[in-house]
RNA sequence: UGGGGAAUGGUGCAAUUGGUAGCACGCCUGACUCUGGAUCAGGAAGUUGGGGGUUCGAGUCCUCCUUCCCCAGCCA
């Protein structure tokens, strides 16, 4: 799914599958998952499993099913199930009836445990977890072998059928494989394949009181599915080799092989000035530093959405950070230049007045009001125009203005002429002030030749300020994110908590004036407040109040000057 | 100290598989502009982690070294 016109996405995944399909394997069938654990929200790390493995299938026109590994009751929930299915599907993906759970499969999974405990490939232990562990080994030293490591298969047979019919409480025994204690990859040091759980699982109630370890159930989930090519990050190298092991001695001596699916490994990536694993964002949320897993400065995909991401634009991203196997930290930037690139294309422009300063056009009849054609998007024709009222009471920004201007200030100062978008042209006569010396109020001129924006006579103003007519403006709360993290790697320095990073200015909020279209707009419609950045209606919103989220602000060289100036 | 991976401008990726390093983001100029947006043009920035070797020629091959990541859950 090419969703830019970029060339369509080259990587060394991509070339294994194109390779694998010329030399007609699997034949020639391309066919990915994604397999989530329910028992958290997804975050934007997710999002590129997501992409991949959907991308990769589209792109070579096979199928990418969504399966739940549903293999530890524990901790998973239906709540996160249907959160999952909720996010995916919002990115922008399809998985069509192909809906998979690994818990449909743990008949079939423990009839191939119990074919392995048959063939002297599998035993079960009656070692406690602390004895098991001790005996592991170490990174450079051997284990230990189990004691009920050669007990005849007959019975292990008959202790793994009584585990499973609940004899045993929790903790007591497992089922292990019997590959090699002494193996250099400790993965394969008899890792365990079943352990005992009376939990109720969200999908299986209490038809199980034992269940299948990921490393014995993954490999045979894609099995049973017809995966050719299994996708997933890093970490889970070390562990192929037992995949492959499985399947293979589960094929020994067997007449009709099940499918070996292959895995690869790409790396995942961070993001500057944000973390990325459940556990932190868990904390965050439970420690009430944000205000849920939706919170918009999250970057838990529910947290994007309501910040006004764009699906697309998280795709995007996904491509342009690519696939490899390198540790990776991308800059936040590109992120928000993907938004931008998608929101520029898409999103109406609207005015609105965050910090409101009042301006009177002294000049314009009292009591009177006009409306004045805007354009909605100047980079999409077909959005049309719309009309906005104009009146001799405004508001325009508070930072529009300044009594004694540098030399690079554009805007409105003491007897300078500026241009009211799609208004009138207005010429600063004085400036009020309260008794503190505050500016609370601005008289002005306007010339009535310039309606629409532009002079009869060809005169240029250096600056396009917005406004809303005091008059007619709507009341909005406006969310102002910053980022989450002061840091661009929270938590890089010795002994640091990442919460230390916590950016204490992550939200301001402010009371703005929006023009009068915005009334009755949809929660998560995204536009952009012209000059100021991209907003997004947020939920919370009521018939009472507007409630609109930052997204991200326009590239603001203003800013960038100013900037300059401090630092210097 | 065991095993498995990885090193290319500041960042993220390319390099037709041995032919003389390119793209994007970011940064800096300038042009244009009814968004200080967008757009357009240009620029700075790499001894390809290091040493040795093979070769007419090495980011690509060999070799030694360095650094970083992952693994000792009855988590996934």
């Amino acid at each position: 799914m090419s969703t830019n016109g970029n060339p369509p996405p080259s990587d060394f995944i991509r070339q294994i599958v194109a390779d694998d399909v010329a030399a007609g394997n699997n034949g020639g069938r391309v066919h990915t998952r994604f397999p989530p654990e329910p028992n958290g929200y997804l975050h934007i790390g997710h999002a590129k499993a997501i992409c991949i493995n959907f991308g990769v299938a589209a792109e070579f026109g096979g199928p990418c099913n969504l399966r739940f590994d549903d293999t530890n009751p524990v901790k998973e929930e239906q709540e996160y199930i249907d959160a999952i299915i909720e996010d995916v599907r919002w990115l922008g993906f399809d998985w069509a009836d192909r809906l998979y759970y690994a818990s449909d499969y743990f008949e079939a999974m423990y009839g191939w445990a119990e074919e392995l405990v048959q063939k002297g490939r599998a035993y079960v232990d009656d070692q406690t977890a602390d004895e098991i562990r001790a005996a592991r080994g170490s990174l450079t030293e051997p284990g230990v072998e189990s004691p009920h490591r050669n007990r005849p298969a007959a019975e292990s047979l008959d202790l793994f059928r009584r585990m499973r019919a609940g004899e045993f409480p929790d903790g007591t025994r497992v089922l292990r494989a019997k590959i090699d204690m002494a193996h250099p990859n400790i993965n394969l040091r008899d890792p365990i394949m079943y352990r005992i759980v009376h939990a109720a699982h969200p999908r299986q109630g209490d038809a199980w009181c034992i269940y299948p370890m990921y490393d014995w159930a993954h490999g045979l989930e894609d099995s049973i599915e017809g995966i050719t090519h299994s996708l997933c990050s890093l970490e889970f190298e070390n562990h192929r080799p037992l995949y492959d092991w499985f399947i293979d001695a589960i094929n020994d001596g067997r007449d009709e092989p099940i499918h070996h699916p292959r895995q690869y490994e790409f790396a995942r990536f961070n993001l500057t000035h944000t973390v990325m694993s459940k556990r932190k964002f868990r904390r965050m949320v439970e420690e009430g530093h944000v205000s849920g897993w939706d919170d918009p400065r999250l970057s838990t995909l529910r947290g994007l959405r309501r910040r006004g991401f764009p699906p697309e634009a998280i795709r995007n991203f996904m491509q342009r950070i690519g696939v490899s196997k390198v540790a990776s930290t991308v800059d936040y930037a590109l992120l928000e230049h993907c938004v931008r690139e998608v929101l520029n294309r898409t999103s109406p422009r609207v005015m609105a007045v965050l910090n409101p300063l009042k301006v009177v056009v002294t000049n314009y009849p009292e009591g009177q009001s006009e409306e004045l054609d805007a354009i909605n998007n100047p980079e999409d024709e077909a959005a049309g125009t719309r009309k906005v009222p104009f009146g001799r009471e405004l508001f325009i920004e508070r930072d529009d203005f300044m009594e004694d201007p540098p030399r690079k200030f554009f805007r409105l100062a003491p007897g300078r002429e500026v241009r009211l978008r799609y208004a009138y042209f207005i010429t600063c006569q004085e400036a009020v002030k309260d008794a503190s010396g505050q500016v609370v109020e601005l008289r002005c001129t306007y010339d009535p030749a310039t309606r629409g924006g532009d002079a009869p006579d060809g005169r240029k103003v250096k600056a396009t300020l917005h406004w809303v007519s005091a008059a007619h403006a709507v009341d909005a709360e406006v969310r102002l994110y910053g980022q989450l993290f002061t840091e661009e790697f929270p938590e890089a320095k010795e002994g640091q908590d990442f919460l230390d990073c916590l950016n204490p200015d992550s939200l301001t909020t402010v009371s703005a004036k929006v023009e009068p279209s915005l009334a009755g707009a949809e929660p998560l419609k995204r536009v952009q407040f012209e000059r100021l950045g991209y907003f997004c209606l947020d939920p919370d919103t009521t018939d009472e109040k507007l409630i609109f989220n930052r997204t991200c602000t326009l590239r603001d060289t203003w800013a960038k000057i100013q900037k300059r100036g401090r630092d210097a």
